[in-house]
DNA sequence: CTCTAATCGATTGTATACAATTAAATTATC
DNA sequence: GATAATTTAATTGTATACAATCGATTAGAG
């Protein structure tokens, strides 16, 4: 059994099917001009009201090389702002805009959406997230 | 239940734990100077001998936009070669270099050093492995 | 208090990814 | 056999990703 064959590797289903749920938002976020990396910070924003670059970073394992122009772009649509923090000026804190706030609402429906394209019963989803979180804890070295 | 949270999707999981195991590669992988989407084209080129950039294109869901580049970057460092199909001339041909297949013993133990870095049993394996390709082979739209 | 260490976010450089377009070559249609 | 349609790979433009470094700021040790 040849261990140097792609499809004996567990990596390259993941890879592709991590590329593939990715761009099946594509069609979704366009109407709303964001991408997917864009979208998860919105998530988070949502979530958290205000937050810093550091603990984003944390949250969706990206480091500022990509969060920074990340997030310039969604000043740039006037979708979160960035403010120094009062008591420690190294922090940036995002926050939403009004404009922000109210995307919410109007991409209420995408996971749905998103989820239909997929053929995955509850179980199976369960178990799939089940299995993807002992990958990403029991990762070591 | 508010379907808006990233705790609550699956897509996230799924490109978090994508981005950990690709970057897992990247300490076995930088002995060689290979990056991880150079390594699995190294992997069709060591099963298959030959192959087109579009069929690669399909093995790996990459376009050319990606495949260019990257097999540019093969070829540069002498692993690969390109040669324009005798029958067709629309097509490039990849072929292994003498280094190129001398390096497949060499990186022969790569797939069990990553994977011992995950805490996953054989049938967890499999049932992941299954999983993803219902995702992947059942995407609709 | 002062000097060192650590933290934070930005920047630079390299490497994917993919949409859209282009040019060359081949196939299909008539 | 001329022409339209298709295929193939390259190119262009935009958007991630991450390693490495930098400058500003704050925390810590003495």
């Amino acid at each position: 059994m040849d261990a140097q064959r792609l499809d004996h590797q567990l990596c390259f289903p993941l890879y592709s099917a991590s590329k593939l749920v990715v761009a099946s938002y594509t069609p979704f976020l366009e109407p709303f001009d964001l991408t997917y990396t864009q979208y998860i910070v919105m998530l988070v924003l949502w979530e958290k009201r205000s937050i810093t670059m550091a603990d984003l970073g944390k949250m969706l394992h990206l480091d500022s090389g990509t969060l920074t122009p990340l997030t310039n772009k969604l000043i740039q649509k006037s979708l979160i702002k960035k403010q120094t923090d009062k008591y420690d000026r190294r922090k940036a804190n995002l926050v939403l805009t009004v404009k922000g706030k109210r995307l919410k609402e109007k991409m209420e429906d995408i996971p749905s959406k998103v989820g239909s394209c997929f053929p995955l019963e509850l179980d199976e989803a369960i178990a799939l997230r089940k299995l993807l979180d002992k990958v990403i804890e029991g990762y070591e070295q």
